[in-house]
DNA sequence: TCTGGGGTCCTAGGACCC
DNA sequence: TCTGGGGTCCTAGGACCC
């Protein structure tokens, strides 16, 4: 019945986002409890000093050491600052610790990074109750802080959930938006980044509030796209549609790479450290039980240009001699000789469940002609 | 401020087909 | 015949996220 379907429309829904705050940081702590207190970064390298923070502990950023700050700038603001290599195995694990605890309140959770989940708690009786066993738990017995955001779309669960950290729970529902969400600084608005939010600043928009209004429409749009405007007004309104399904997400593409100790430019020596990225990369492609059909390469020089290149295929494959040729005659055909830092491999556009044209299946395929 | 390693989505032009 | 519009796929690059 029409009644019904409208029903169904109009009914709130309750998201939540749960963030690690962290949790690279958080992981270590639990490796080398010896750090708790400590002002330390997870990542970088003082060996070949091409090293970024990926995370610095709570301690550490009362210095005003951040991600994505090199290891330098971070050892200049504070020399005493320890160093924790990168351990993604671990933080693989804990992740995994942390998706199977919150899968146990409801299959409509979705993974959106290493370190957060959205959770569909539309029909649980008290879930602000739930939040707060769910982040007492991580906390206490996973030895994981977190934030949680609680709203009616994933939007703003997400920007909720950015509003108190570490373990804070915030509640966003739509009466609040102009109250809670207009007056943050432009910067904390999710999707806008490092080259648009300077250009808006200098147009005067200084508040997500700022940004909502019909005065700075004009100039808004001299520097994105009508779509992708309107589509962050739908956001912020609290007018996203908001669908959680399963867990389970097919990777739309698979990418491996790696930055070298030392720039290089010899053509054959790049070629031999493609293939153990491909192999890599089809580890975790079979582990989807999938196929690729594009192949590409990517590569940074020395002065941080990027090239990519890209083909595909006839058939997908996910056969390590048919990608390896077909990469090094891309890179052989494309590579300029110029010095480079990082290269990499992609591979996209994924077939699944492809049953090679192997003898057996021809015989069908005679068969049934 | 000598700057990682994954990803997603979008755009824009060109090839190709009808 | 040099002239059309729409649709899809491919390729390269860019913005953005954690």
């Amino acid at each position: 019945m029409k009644s019904e379907s409208l029903m169904m429309k109009n009914q709130t829904k309750v998201i939540f986002h749960i963030d690690l705050n962290a949790f690279y940081a958080s992981c270590q702590l639990i490796e080398d409890p010896y750090l708790k207190g400590k002002a330390f970064i997870v990542g970088g390298s003082a060996v070949t000093k091409r090293g970024v923070v990926l995370t610095a502990s709570y301690e550490a950023r009362k210095y005003g050491i951040r991600s994505g700050m090199n290891v330098k700038d971070a050892f200049d603001l504070y020399p005493h600052v320890l160093v924790a290599p990168t351990r993604f195995d671990l933080y693989k694990k804990h992740s995994k610790i942390f998706f199977d605890y919150i899968k146990t309140f409801t299959n409509k959770m979705m993974k959106a990074s290493i370190d957060e989940a959205y959770l569909d708690m539309t029909h649980h009786k008290d879930p602000v109750k739930v939040a707060k066993i769910i982040q007492k738990t991580l906390n206490d017995y996973y030895h994981l802080p977190n934030s949680i955001g609680i709203a009616p779309t994933l939007f703003l669960a997400k920007m909720a959930s950015d509003m108190k950290k570490p373990l804070g729970i915030t509640i966003l529902r739509k009466r609040d938006i102009v109250d809670k969400l207009f007056p943050l600084p432009l910067k904390d608005l999710y999707g806008l980044g490092r080259k648009t939010y300077p250009k808006l600043i200098d147009s005067g928009i200084k508040t997500i509030g700022d940004f909502t209004k019909k005065e700075h429409q004009s100039s808004i749009l001299s520097h994105m796209s009508e779509e992708h405007y309107q589509s962050f007004l739908t956001h912020i309104l609290g007018n996203s549609t908001s669908i959680i399904d399963d867990d389970y997400q097919v990777p739309k593409s698979i990418s491996q790479e790696t930055t070298l100790n030392y720039d290089i430019d010899q053509e054959d020596l790049i070629i031999e450290m493609i293939q153990p990225l491909i192999e890599d990369a089809l580890k975790r492609l079979e582990k989807h039980h999938l196929y690729a059909k594009t192949i590409g390469f990517k590569l940074k020089t020395s002065t941080f240009k990027l090239q990519t290149r890209s083909k595909t295929l006839m058939t997908a494959t996910n056969d390590l001699i048919v990608i390896k040729d077909a990469i090094t005659e891309l890179f052989t055909l494309h590579y300029n000789h110029e010095p480079i830092r990082l290269i990499g491999i992609t591979l996209s556009n994924f077939v699944e469940d492809h049953t090679p044209f192997n003898l057996f299946t021809y015989h069908l395929f005679q068969q049934g002609t």
